[in-house]
RNA sequence: GCCGAAGUGGUGGAAUUGGUAGACACGAUGGAUUCAAAAUCCAUUGCUCACAAGGCUUGCGGGUUCGAUUCCCGCCUUCGGUACCA
């Protein structure tokens, strides 16, 4: 019997749906164990081999999970808003519902034919099935499969995954994001105690005025709340008390510097500018404030960064939202303006951050952002034109370019000064952009002797440099050692080392009332507004410019249906070409723009969410994710508490797993979870790059004398020179064996005579110049052409592009080869491999080895097809292992079975060899799968299967337990070996062999004998010798004697059960 | 720039605590089987030298150690993140 993989899979995954195999139950006596995915975002172009990486390895974990007796919780679902479909939607006016539908469920029905809603009258495919839409399709083109969109759920199942499917969310679809909005209303309902280290509900906030004032009220707010009284409170008007309390609560609205692009009417993510244009179109981006929604994270800041240490997270992964929360220690030190500043002077005051406070004296300037909100205040009239446009050639850098960049120094002088808090002495105030307006207080105090940045802007502006440092020399380069600094030339700091000149400082520009000890943090308030249409929309209505909240019991605010997914003409987000967004208080619905009164009917909030908003409580959702009236019940999740394994990219490292880690920590203040970190443990999957096939065609480069005799030399393509044929390709193993490790080589070289042979042949009368030099352009080939030694299928890559089909190829001993390249995956360089297609030629269970012995789950590695040749072949010999029997049927023997084979007995007792060889297979295995090391799990696999066979083992005792130990990595064909083993009940379930120590003892061990630590021989001794007896052992050797040559070792080293080392 | 990760045969990788470098595969070469192909099986395969003996070898340069892919210092290269891609 043949390893019949397709047919096997099928009935498989078939029979796990009809059973519900994988179904997790609320309430069970087992203890609970979850594994999540990062969901996907389901991209038109369908999954790429990349893709099921991480879903395997938490697959392969959750059915180990189940062995070992636990529930397991192994949800999927979609992160289905996101600019992709918005884009398709804005290009093509289908909505991006639509799309998103097609993207996850496909257009295929079970046998695998284009549904018929999608095909076009005249028998074309409609454009929104279709993968690359760029050319027509119909149903009569032989492989127009491979361009219909299958579907994120038929490619994910196909793949055997142990998902609880009946538990799947969408982030699109409104009865999920009823829940997003409502998480939204508990943030703006909430306030941050800095005192309880809490957030609480507003209307703590309120009672708290109500009696005091906010005076005494410790809570994280926004920098410019004034202070007021009861009284005062008392006397506010409605709306003024709502501008103050939205100064506190988590969800607020304030004026963010966003990329603002004019052409386009929308804002840019940082990279989708290039060089300071957008990416799209080239058109000219401009930093820009906006009003926007935004959360109050920073809240948070000492919360997130305490619980690192809580959870079992990669360290690179907690060092880089360490880094992003970034605290630092230091002062506030506050700066007076002096008032020969013009205009609204006098009062003003700069607020700096700096971490080293103990460097004042040497403060010999300021330095401001470009866009910090003083400098148009106190830039005198001569200044004015420098500064305006320095600041103008500032906002059309990016944010990024501005850190990355720190050879230029650029700034400008505002022609204002302030006053030092000790000396009195002025202060020139610059401006420069390498100091950002986002961090700290976006002005810096600066001191060249400390900084190398400050040191680097005053050596090119012929600023002052004063030393402040003892024993330093600073006419090279700034001294920024805390640890050696000793404090000179600085009053009341003199002969001080750092630390104690730190707390003077502190406390004496406390006395000044001019600043304070300080933790400041890099983390910024996140924007939480997004101008774009396909995302979730806010409960949220305008009164009098006012935002309110809509009743929970009116949720979900569906998204309106728009004409256009553009910004308006005046520049509004999409949302504004809705012809139905007004809130009508007293219906209590959406209702008619056109109805707005401003008495009843009010606008409602036009940005929508940003993409991390359905994702930061998804995987608490799913705890019971069909629960209408409760984002979850109590029940669900006290039982399943938390996400024990969470496994995903590192890219998600400082945006949803921050911001996800933030919601956790404010539902748990609220009491809505019982823990304040959501995921115990997490493993992050590497990237799966592509290996491009690179095809070789030849470049001449010629001399040709023009008619007043100048000599020009050029580099042509073959083709444009020579009209009789077309491009010319050469196989990558001569142009290797050739070119060696040049780029290019002379034609006086006397190489590539075959490439001289074939320009004779075909065109020696043609020729007409002097050939100077040969190279090469690597054309990109689709990898499936090549086959897994790097040959080129010729015809298949003609048939493929057509431009190439008279072109010529020269082969080498009959191959034409391809070079290799490993690259991002992407279709623009045709190294995309599509799982569906493994799988048609494979089976899932070789696509999912193969995609764990590639190597180890944490690092990116390229992707080669032609290896999957080794594990199919594995399972092959898997099958035949369980299927010895005549004609290769199945057979397995059982100790006590009656079985006769020509009167003889066929039971036997499985030997201690194959006893042994399962034992340490079942070890490793165990040790790899705690150990994420799934990559030497199969080799372990590949071992053990291959003693076995050799063994001629049919044991039941040995090749059951193996089918459990198997399973979790290829689930179909051991789940068909455990049915045909006479198990009803599926493999999934059972108990995980048990390792015994016995079957794995030693008795002896090979000793490598090493000279100097070179290894020379092996020697076979027994394991139960002392260092003496084995010194003496090895001492007596032969080829010992031989080593040393007559030489007496000066020592030797014995480590008993190791090694010998004899030196000398 | 800053932060992080990774460099081992022709290729993917293994070596779990400092102890036989190259397990397990792919590819390649030769052979068996076959009318032939596919499939399967056997042998060889880090480099170097005609063989053997030997020498060299874990990105580069140092160091610690009886012994270093593993620990330390200094460099180089590639990849990922860098706040509106998801």
């Amino acid at each position: 019997m043949q390893y019949d993989f397709r047919n096997i899979e099928e009935k498989w995954q078939k029979t796990w749906a009809e059973r519900g195999t994988f179904k997790a139950d609320n309430t069970s006596d087992k203890k609970k164990f979850y594994v999540l995915d990062m969901f996907p975002y389901p991209s038109g172009a369908g999954l790429h081999v990349g893709h099921p990486l991480g879903y395997i390895a938490s697959d392969i974990y959750a059915r180990y999970k189940r062995h070992k007796g636990f529930n397991v919780l192994h949800p999927m679902g979609y992160d289905s808003f996101g600019l992709p479909a918005e884009q398709y939607a804005i290009q093509t006016g289908q909505h991006p519902k639509n799309t998103t539908e097609i993207n996850i469920e496909g257009c295929l029905d079970d046998e695998g034919n284009i549904l018929s809603k999608y095909i076009d009258e005249d028998e074309s495919i409609n454009n929104e099935a279709l993968i690359d839409k760029s050319k027509p399709v119909t149903i009569y083109d032989a492989d127009y499969r491979d361009n219909v969109i299958k579907g994120y759920r038929r490619q994910l199942d196909q793949l055997g995954f142990s998902f609880d499917w009946s538990r799947e969310v969408r982030t699109s679809d409104p009865k999920y994001y009823k829940w997003t909005q409502w998480v939204f209303i508990q943030l703006f309902d909430s306030w941050y105690n800095t005192d309880s280290d809490t957030a609480e509900p507003i209307e703590s906030l309120i009672s708290a005025f109500e009696k005091d004032g906010n005076a005494a009220v410790k809570a994280v707010c926004d920098d410019d709340t004034p202070i007021f009284s009861v009284e005062e409170w008392q006397a506010f008007t409605d709306r003024e008390k709502q501008e103050l309390l939205l100064k506190y609560r988590l969800t607020y609205l304030a004026n963010a510097d966003v990329n603002w692009c004019p052409a386009l009417g929308t804002v840019l993510a940082n990279d989708e500018i290039v060089n300071g244009v957008s990416e799209r179109g080239g058109h000219p981006v401009m930093r820009k404030k906006m009003t926007q929604w935004m959360m109050r994270i920073t809240a948070y800041a000492q919360r997130l960064l305490d619980g690192l240490d809580t959870i079992d997270w990669p360290q690179p992964l907690k060092d880089s939202q360490t880094n992003w929360i970034g605290r630092s220690e230091g002062a506030s030190v506050s700066f007076r303006v002096l008032p020969l500043a013009p205009a609204e002077g006098g009062d003003l005051n700069i607020e700096v951050f700096t971490t080293r406070p103990d460097t004042i004296f040497g403060v010999s300037f300021m330095t401001l952002a470009p866009e910090h909100e003083l400098v148009t205040k106190i830039t005198i009239p001569e200044q004015k034109n420098e500064v305006e446009s320095y600041i103008e050639a500032t906002a059309k850098r990016s944010e990024r370019d501005r850190m990355a960049d720190v050879k230029s120094i650029t700034g400008a002088f505002t022609g204002a000064y302030g006053e030092h808090p000790f000396t009195k002495e002025p202060i020139p105030i610059w401006i420069g952009d390498y100091v950002l307006a986002g961090y700290g207080t976006g002005a810096l105090m600066s001191v060249p002797c400390g900084d190398q940045r400050d040191y680097d802007f005053a050596k090119h502006f012929g600023i002052d440099i004063p030393n402040i440092f003892e024993g330093i020399d600073i006419s090279e380069e700034a001294f920024a050692d805390k640890e050696k600094t000793v404090i000179t030339n600085s009053d009341f700091l003199n002969g001080l080392p750092y630390k104690k000149a730190v707390k003077k400082a502190i406390a004496e520009l406390e006395k000044l009332g001019q600043g304070e000890g300080k933790i400041n943090y890099r983390l910024r308030d996140a924007v939480f507004s997004r101008q774009r249409y396909w995302g979730e929309p806010f409960p949220v209505y305008y009164v009098d410019g006012m935002p309110q909240m809509i009743a929970d019991e009116h949720l979900p605010i569906k998204l309106p249906e728009v004409e256009k997914y553009l910004p308006t003409e005046t520049g509004e987000p999409p949302l504004g070409n809705a012809t139905e967004w007004a809130w009508d208080l007293k219906q209590s619905a959406v209702v008619e723009t056109k109805l707005i009164d401003g008495e009843s009917v009010f606008p409602l909030e036009l940005n929508t969410m940003p993409g991390w908003a359905g994702s930061s409580q998804y995987f608490n959702r799913y705890m019971d994710p069909h629960n209408e009236d409760e984002i979850y019940s109590q029940d669900a999740i006290t039982y399943w508490q938390d996400v024990d394994l969470y496994i995903g990219g590192s890219e998600h490292a400082t945006g949803h797993l921050l911001y996800s880690r933030f919601w956790q920590k404010f539902m748990f203040d609220r009491g809505l979870v019982p823990v304040d970190e959501f995921a115990k443990k997490l493993i992050n999957q590497g990237m799966i790059t592509g290996t491009s096939a690179l095809v070789y065609r030849l470049r001449l480069s010629f001399k040709q004398t023009d008619i007043i005799g100048n000599v020009e030399e050029y580099l042509i393509g073959f083709d444009r020179m020579l009209k009789s044929f077309h491009s010319l390709f050469v196989s990558f193993d001569y142009v290797k064996m050739e070119l060696g490790e040049k780029e290019s080589i002379k034609f006086s070289d006397n190489k590539f005579l075959k490439v001289r042979d074939f320009l004779e042949v075909y065109n020696s009368d043609k020729i007409d110049l002097e050939i100077v030099s040969v190279s090469f352009d690597k054309v990109h080939a689709k990898v499936n052409l090549v086959d897994s030694s790097d040959k080129l299928d010729i015809d298949g890559f003609k048939n493929w592009q057509t431009d190439y089909s008279y072109s010529h190829y020269l082969r080498e001993n009959g191959n034409f080869t391809v070079g290799r390249e490993v690259e991002k995956m992407s279709k623009s360089k045709y190294n995309v491999v599509n799982p569906d297609a493994i799988c048609e030629e494979y089976g899932a269970d070789s696509l999912r080895m193969y995609e764990m012995f590639l190597g180890p789950l944490e690092q990116s590695k390229p992707w080669n097809t032609a290896g999957i040749t080794g594990v199919h072949g594995f399972l092959k010999k898997l099958w035949k292992l369980y299927h010895s029997g005549p004609n290769g049927e199945f057979k397995v023997t059982d100790i006590n079975s009656d079985d006769n084979v020509n009167g003889v007995n066929t039971s036997s007792e499985p030997s201690n060899e194959s006893f042994k060889i399962l034992h340490k297979t079942i070890k490793k295995v165990e040790d790899d799968i705690q150990n994420f090391s799934f990559n030497t799990s199969v080799s372990t696999f590949m071992i053990c299967v291959n003693e076995l066979t050799g063994q001629n083992c049919t044991s039941r005792e040995i090749l059951e337990p193996l089918s459990i130990l198997i399973s979790p990595y290829a689930p179909h064909i051991t789940e068909e070996l455990w049915h045909k083993l006479g198990h009803a009940e599926s493999i999934s379930t059972a108990p995980f062999p048990k390792f015994k120590e016995k079957y794995v003892v030693e008795s002896s061990k090979k000793y490598p004998i090493s000279f100097n630590g070179k290894m020379r021989f092996t020697m076979e001794l027994p394991l139960d010798l002392d260092k003496q007896q084995i010194e003496d052992a090895v001492m007596a050797h032969e080829k010992t004697q031989q080593q040393l040559d007559g030489r007496t070792p000066k020592k030797v080293i014995v480590v008993p059960g190791k090694i010998v080392n004899i030196v000398g």
